[in-house]
DNA sequence: CGCAGAGTTGATACCAGTCAACAAAAGTGG
DNA sequence: CCACTTTTGTTGACTGGTATCAACTCTGCG
């Protein structure tokens, strides 16, 4: 009983905790505002209770109400093609904003799910930009996170025109410890959050080959992996890996022999 | 000599010539804005002389100072990886915004480069949210125009996924088909103005099979090429090859006999 | 006319997709 | 708490599509 008041206190604590006081302050929009002008950001932005694992933000075809940032927990987005193929345009960790996708004519093309339960501010679109017509740090630093947003899609773009497996994968990897080392997680030991079809439909590769990757990386002393959880245990071999084509056919053939 | 001066006075008028007569006015930034607050826009935009094929808009590692959109012509934007690998990440065609990938980081991390000859607007970015904030209608018009390059990347990015090679071949054609309709050219035959290599690099494949599968298009009755010259025969087959898997099995047997 | 760049076509090797069986982990309900 | 089911992940065998290397043809251009 008791500690169940102490818990909804926490999180009524949690509830009016806003951007002045949030771990991700200094990656997610407030970043580079003034005091003052956060203020006036804090007041539009909306705390959501906690979202399970599976719940949806928005699905196809929704208007943009709003834009969203996870504070914590990981999210994919999904849009399922004419054929009926699902395909995972990103994976957003804390910090990295959701919803852009409906930018171009209003409507959602992809649906937003939680991959773990997670809590998630959620800034109403048309209040963010016309708080930003008012605030020059505040669209400065809007069309900063679009940019931010669309750099990652540039990267998985360097992802998919890779041509061997183990390229893609390494990539992905890299870039996943590098986002980790952003939002102040460890780079070199974390949980993946998402499925190996989940990796397999982002990095376009069957699952089956997304496994073996992982395999032969661990061989390769590169990683180690238990399901979900991994090590980089060589974080030059790995960031090589991810930059350098493989490796040439003299060591390929030694080390089959 | 009178021929001489006629061109020059033809230039003058060109060069004179606002965003308020321009054909693209439809897609440029200026959809949807009223004639007063064009008229501000107008102001800042700044056309150029002609670039010649080749000719670079930008480098990577520019400070981002513009955002350019092509009246003619074409471009490709191109990024170096480390490994020395050129990656195509787009091609732009006349009224497609060119720069935006500096938005993150204020720094560009690509190089556009004209593939034809071709006239080009050139807009401050320090003027054009400096313009915008006080314009909402340019505002969102502007957040438009990136959501819309945002979803040419997603676009992009549903070729990539995809694991045969003649899907995506046939989703470049119908993607470029669509966008030549959009800014009222022929839909159904054009002139690629890229080779086979920058297509190659730009769908993550061989120019061989980049070659290859334009040749088999040809046989199968869909498209006609001489070159770079491209006739779509069969719109609604090329449509279909684009969106659904490859032919079943049998079908596939069936044509080899 | 000859040259260089662009594009096509052929032969071969290999990587990754597919199908299938199995192992391990995570739920589920008694 | 344990047996059961379901989901998730791993591994093996085989096939096919695509990269690669190489020769050749075509096109435009000085």
């Amino acid at each position: 009983m008791y500690q169940m008041t102490t818990s909804v206190t926490l999180d009524l604590v949690r509830l009016r905790q806003g951007c002045a006081h949030c771990s991700l302050q200094q990656l997610c929009l407030p970043a580079g505002i003034g005091a003052g002008d956060l203020a006036r950001l804090d007041e539009i932005v909306r705390r959501r209770r906690p979202v399970e694992r599976g719940d949806r933000l928005f699905r196809p075809g929704d208007p943009m109400s709003s834009v969203y940032v996870a504070r914590d927990g990981a999210f994919k987005t999904v849009s399922v093609s004419e054929d009926g193929e699902e395909q995972i345009l990103g994976f957003h960790l804390a910090g990295e904003l959701i919803g852009l996708d409906a930018l171009g004519d209003g409507f959602h093309r992809c649906e937003a799910i939680a991959l773990t339960t997670a809590n998630v501010c959620e800034v109403p679109f048309a209040d963010l930009t016309s708080v930003a017509a008012q605030l020059p740090s505040l669209q400065n630093q809007l069309l900063r996170v679009i940019g931010q947003s669309l750099n990652r899609d540039t990267d998985h773009r360097e992802i998919l025109v890779r041509r061997q497996a183990n390229e893609r994968i390494a990539l992905f990897l890299h870039g996943l410890s590098e986002r980790y080392r952003l939002i102040g997680s460890s780079a070199l030991s974390f949980k993946l959050p998402m499925s190996r079809e989940d990796i397999a439909r982002f990095l376009g590769l069957a699952l089956e080959t997304v496994s073996r990757g992982f395999t032969r990386l661990q061989e390769e002393g590169v990683i180690a992996v238990h399901g979900r959880q991994v090590e980089i245990t060589n974080e030059v071999e790995l960031d090589r890996m991810a930059h350098f084509a493989e490796v040439e056919p003299a060591t390929r053939q030694a080390r089959r022999i």
